[in-house]
DNA sequence: CCGCATCCTCATGGATACTG
DNA sequence: CAGTATCCATGAGGATGCGG
């Protein structure tokens, strides 16, 4: 909601005019994950100016796509998606999905945080009717897994190299507990599968 | 692609490195139509300044979203999708869905263009089986045309009020050839059932 | 005329300092 | 910790110029 509009009475442009302002889907995204705190974001969103964050979440706020929340235990305020902001998972997982080709290139000395494969292995992993099979890579502690999904189901291997773009390659293994339909992002969440092993995971890419 | 990335190994992130810029979509949507001209475009996208759609474009065609090709008959060069950039119809239709309770308030002064509906109407069509059942209206000329859709199919009625956003009522009827599943992007665009009365189509939306 | 390139102004974004 | 306030850099909007 830049005051920018497009004026256009088009759906597109109407959202855009909503959530299309400079880092909006990203605090969307974090978000996407769980509620969380003005510092958390400012942490979960590294390169965005404080100011930002705080005129974002105004925005967003206005608009009804956020909502402030008392941070019941801590004490404070956390900011939560509304109904309507978390029907952004479907624009957000399209936009992964369609991203794959620039994410086999490896991070390139981009900032990586493993909170984010949250939002990512639930876009690729979520609509399994679409029977692409696809490969989802990625690296934790000294291990790195392949996700393989196609219509048989889903295999998961550990894999010799470390190296984030690595072609795969070694043994079956089950790990992580990353399994076809666990994750969706409330049971990841849930599961604590990812919370205390997100600053190790290093690196998502989908081979197609 | 604005020289501004945010520098983040995530898939949004890059996605919208790449399309988050403003006016990228809006693009993408006139394109998702058919091929057009430079002055086609400007003409499709009100308000944008004709140094940005170039700039837009130089961009979209770098990162191989769009390509410029030679426009047969009318001498000149006409812009198209490529492969890649046409599979953010599912981003684009996403916004769109998402976008109706932005639409339900009407026009509001917003100008409006029959081209969008190609896209809008592919968007709240294309996938019945989201059985949420929902009503899209349209104006042409001097009629009313409702579009009920539910698990049992698609019904059109014609209505005999001309405003935007009243209460739908009247008798059956058939209407512009809108039948379930007829309007997919290209079909629409083949048929040339939009074509002919862009100017005529006044306003579309979603009540749920 | 169409397809841009240039120039100028101002809104928006980014970095950092500061405050309740 | 959770934001505001400030200041500078950048990108958008609008008018206009210009070559093919």
């Amino acid at each position: 909601m830049p005051k920018r509009s497009y004026g256009q009475y088009c759906g597109l442009a109407r959202a855009l005019d909503v959530v299309g302002a400079r880092w909006s889907l990203l605090i969307v995204r974090e978000l996407l994950v769980g509620p969380a705190r003005y510092g958390e974001l400012l942490a979960g969103l590294p390169g965005i100016a404080t100011n930002l964050l705080a005129a974002r979440l105004k925005e967003l706020e206005e608009v009804g796509v956020v909502q402030r929340t008392l941070d019941t235990g801590r004490n404070g305020v956390a900011y939560v998606l509304t109904p309507w902001g978390r029907e952004l998972r479907d624009t957000v997982a399209s936009l992964v999905t369609w991203s794959t080709p620039l994410m086999i290139s490896g991070p390139q000395g981009d900032i990586f945080h493993g909170r984010w494969l949250v939002v990512a292995l639930d876009a690729l992993l979520r609509d399994r009717r679409s029977k692409k099979p696809m490969t989802i890579g990625l690296s934790a502690d000294d291990a790195m897994v392949a996700v393989h999904a196609d219509k048989t189901g889903t295999r998961v291997e550990l894999c010799g190299d470390n190296q984030p773009n690595t072609v795969f390659r070694g043994e079956p293994a089950i790990v992580l507990g990353l399994a076809s339909g666990m994750l969706s992002v409330e049971q990841a969440v849930a599961a604590g599968e990812l919370r205390g092993r997100e600053a190790d995971l290093a690196a998502v890419f989908e081979s197609r």
